[in-house]
DNA sequence: TACCGG
DNA sequence: GCCGGT
């Protein structure tokens, strides 16, 4: 494998495990065994290791999605399957990254934002859509309106402000608005769909 | 590896 | 004092 690559994959595994500000440019050189020197030679700054870790990853969460739609029999399937990946990620992730990339490393923040307004929104509306045509969710709803709720939920649930790590599990958390969010939406038949996945 | 500067 | 960068 690539040394750029597998530097990429070891700050990932880092970052996402301690948080980014946290892990050194010496931890991650000693992680791979080799000099930071040689990092250096790949990447010209931190912010640009983590602007391409972050960017890696959204394009990896890019095609896991297109992976999971033809995974799921249905779309409250889908949903919740996807919400089974995203919660057994987020069971080793470090709460706080989000609002850290946020707040010091706006290239990398830039780019996930884009990678939300840009593939995520329009996925979700797709799958959204999808629903009401399979008869699971209600067709009242504004899918656009409840795609953007949906997913400033998602980033809400990853406020270490209002969810503080120590208080709040990020899994159950986002499990929580997942299932407050899908039981909004749902038909009666959706509904009974869901409840074989989770039954009450 | 040691070192500088923020 | 720590850590990014040389």
């Amino acid at each position: 494998m690539e040394i750029s690559e597998r530097i990429l994959l070891s700050a990932e595994e880092l970052f996402f495990r301690y948080g980014v500000k946290s892990v050194t440019m010496d931890e991650i050189a000693r992680e791979l065994g080799i000099s930071k020197k040689t990092i250096y030679q790949h990447f010209p700054d931190k912010d640009e290791l983590v602007f391409q870790v972050v960017e890696k990853r959204m394009v990896k969460n890019r095609t896991d999605m297109v992976c999971s739609v033809g995974a799921g029999k249905n779309t409250v399937e889908r949903v919740v399957l996807m919400n089974e990946v995203m919660r057994q990620m987020l069971s080793v992730v470090n709460p706080g990254i989000l609002f850290e990339i946020k707040k010091y490393y706006p290239r990398a923040w830039q780019v996930f934002q884009k990678h939300m307004q840009e593939h995520v929104l329009i996925d979700t509306v797709a799958d959204l859509r999808q629903g009401i045509a399979d008869g699971l969710f209600r067709s009242e709803i504004n899918v656009d309106v409840m795609a953007r709720l949906r997913l400033k939920e998602i980033e809400f649930g990853f406020d270490n402000q209002w969810f503080p790590p120590n208080e709040y599990s990020l899994a159950q958390v986002q499990y929580e608005f997942m299932d407050h969010f899908l039981r909004g939406i749902l038909t009666d038949e959706g509904l009974s769909v869901y409840l074989k996945h989770y039954p009450a």
